[in-house]
DNA sequence: TGGACATATGAACAGTTCTGCAGATGTGCA
DNA sequence: TGCACATCTGCAGAACTGTTCATATGTCCA
């Protein structure tokens, strides 16, 4: 409901634009309002720090809670939540042993970020916010 | 201070672990907590809808402020905060020509970023939270 | 110079998110 | 069967984030 069709009327609207055309144009390659919620969604999920580390110890294999969550220094209770948010959104998969639950990255698209946001961060020195 | 010299004190500790080499060779790949939180960071910023779409909508190159909001529907004064925090993270940068202040794309790995996760979003039809 | 305009900023409020706690569920072993 | 264990879950408080409103800054033009 915010797609080209508003922008056409904008002449009317006494919306000023400096730049119709780039307006209009940028307007028509956007992606559908549902698919930037769902990318930003995934984004999301990634930039929490311990949500992140999480995935970053994923990487390598399967691991169980207990564990994970001694990588992470979470509390079991914090990494259960968040490996459930995680699940929710099938980035990671269970599976369970006995009473263990081992989890392991289930999305090749959350994997291929992850380990290029990593790669990128170790060698540059990141992006140093001006604070 | 939470680094490998916690996990070799593990056994001490009574935190029990299921596979303790694992997870200290997961810890001895994990990258420093300041390169997690940093790119954390980066990703947290692309996990807004408002501000993704501002990002993709400069993927073509610069617009102004007013421009922006138009594409976003975003009031300009949303638009200035969401560009002040991008700007404060070296993600977008400006140039001002007159009373006009025209932004850009101003990291390579942030475009890079924003340019797959749309492009993968397009193609397959994006993660489906279980909601 | 004065007024209209484009953008920036600060403060406050509203909505969302994360954590710990307490208790629930399900598994394995004596 | 009963108890210990690993994990999960709902809830409530705390912390964080984004928006709006009001106002400030700086630019252009008459």
């Amino acid at each position: 409901m915010n797609s080209s069709a508003d922008v056409q009327g904008l002449d009317e609207c006494a919306v000023r634009l400096v730049d119709p055309e780039r307006v209009t144009s940028v307007n028509a390659r956007m992606p559908a309002e549902d698919d930037i919620v769902d990318t930003a969604d995934v984004f999301s999920l990634l930039g929490d720090p311990r949500r992140l580390k999480l995935l970053v110890a994923l990487l390598d294999g399967e691991l169980c809670v207990c564990d994970l969550a001694a990588v992470t220094g979470l509390s079991e209770s914090a990494t259960s939540h968040a490996l459930r948010l995680l699940r929710a959104h099938r980035v990671v998969a269970v599976r369970r042993d006995g009473r263990n639950a081992f989890y392991r990255l289930d999305d090749a698209h959350v994997r291929m970020l992850v380990d290029l946001a990593v790669a990128h961060t170790e060698h540059t020195d990141a992006i140093h916010p001006e604070r």
